[in-house]
DNA sequence: CTGCCTCCGGTAGCCACTACGGGATCAAGC
DNA sequence: GCTTGATCCCGTAGTGGCTACCGGAGGCAG
């Protein structure tokens, strides 16, 4: 279980940082992550670099920056390139960017939540959520913000 | 262009609902959209009630209704399998996966506009964004509502 | 009938992983 | 030292919902 040394194995690692095996192997093959030393027989050896590595990815993943931001906020984080003004911008656009998908959704919510609302109340001659969905009705226009249609995926 | 015969081409047809041609194309290799009849060169030829049904779909994909969640609203909208109770299901169930995504992303936005605030205040000796994705920082776990990790790729 | 636009089918790519499978390696118990 | 069972290896394919690209064929106005 590689105890000798301080190393960590990969299933250790992943299980540390809640993050799946594979995941590990995936960061490492676009290069998130380092390749870590292996012993005689090509098993990984991750130490406490590694582990703070990851971490760092992951709380990135965890609000929301994409892969190529993080990679960026991980090369700002080296205090020899470092610069904070850099890592506000891409915060900055990020935070622009979730507002944007605030707004839809919040625009999401409230016309679904009035269609099964409608439903509640004793049975209608129309079904008021595939109402919506019909060609006559002319919805407030769940209209994205444009720099994006139908909501890229939710 | 098809014009007797009040026949739509792909093209006019994507045009007509605002959608790539290949989009139209996807959802019939998917079985969304019926297979429409050809002309003897082997173009597709649509009518309304194409027409109607891409307009339907594209509805439901605008409010963010999964591919299989419209499908199944598709053959609710037919009057001989009409249920609006079995339509209010799949909505409701939606509503709840959109207040999720919401509320996860209310809670990422207070914590990215947090500390992008801070950086707008004269240099600091850390930047606020890098910290936050730092390791001793313990943030108030972006931590997703379980469902599914990190915001799914939002 | 010629030029040009549109459409055809098929395939590959996008993002960020996840899943799977067959084989090798590890640490520990005996 | 040897066996056991967990772990790890690598590579490939699949997910959702399209989009992009290709060479070639169809359609229609002049």
């Amino acid at each position: 279980m590689l105890t000798k040394a301080r190393g960590l194995a990969a299933g250790q690692l992943a299980k540390a940082a809640g993050v799946n095996l594979e995941t590990i192997r995936y960061y490492e093959t676009i290069g998130l992550m380092p390749a870590p030393p292996r012993t005689p027989g090509g098993h990984r050896v991750y130490d406490d670099v590694h582990v703070r590595r990851l971490a760092f990815i992951r709380r990135g993943r965890g609000l929301g920056f994409s892969i190529e931001e993080v990679r960026a906020l991980l090369v700002l984080n080296d205090p020899r390139h470092g610069s904070c003004a850099e890592a506000k911008d891409i915060a900055a656009t990020h935070l622009t960017e979730v507002r944007h998908k605030l707004a839809d959704l919040t625009r999401l919510e409230s016309i679904l939540a009035a269609s099964v609302a409608r439903c509640t109340s004793e049975p209608l001659a129309q079904c008021p959520v595939l109402d919506m969905l019909g060609p006559e009705t002319s919805l407030p226009r769940a209209g994205m913000t444009t720099h994006d249609s139908s909501l890229d995926r939710l």
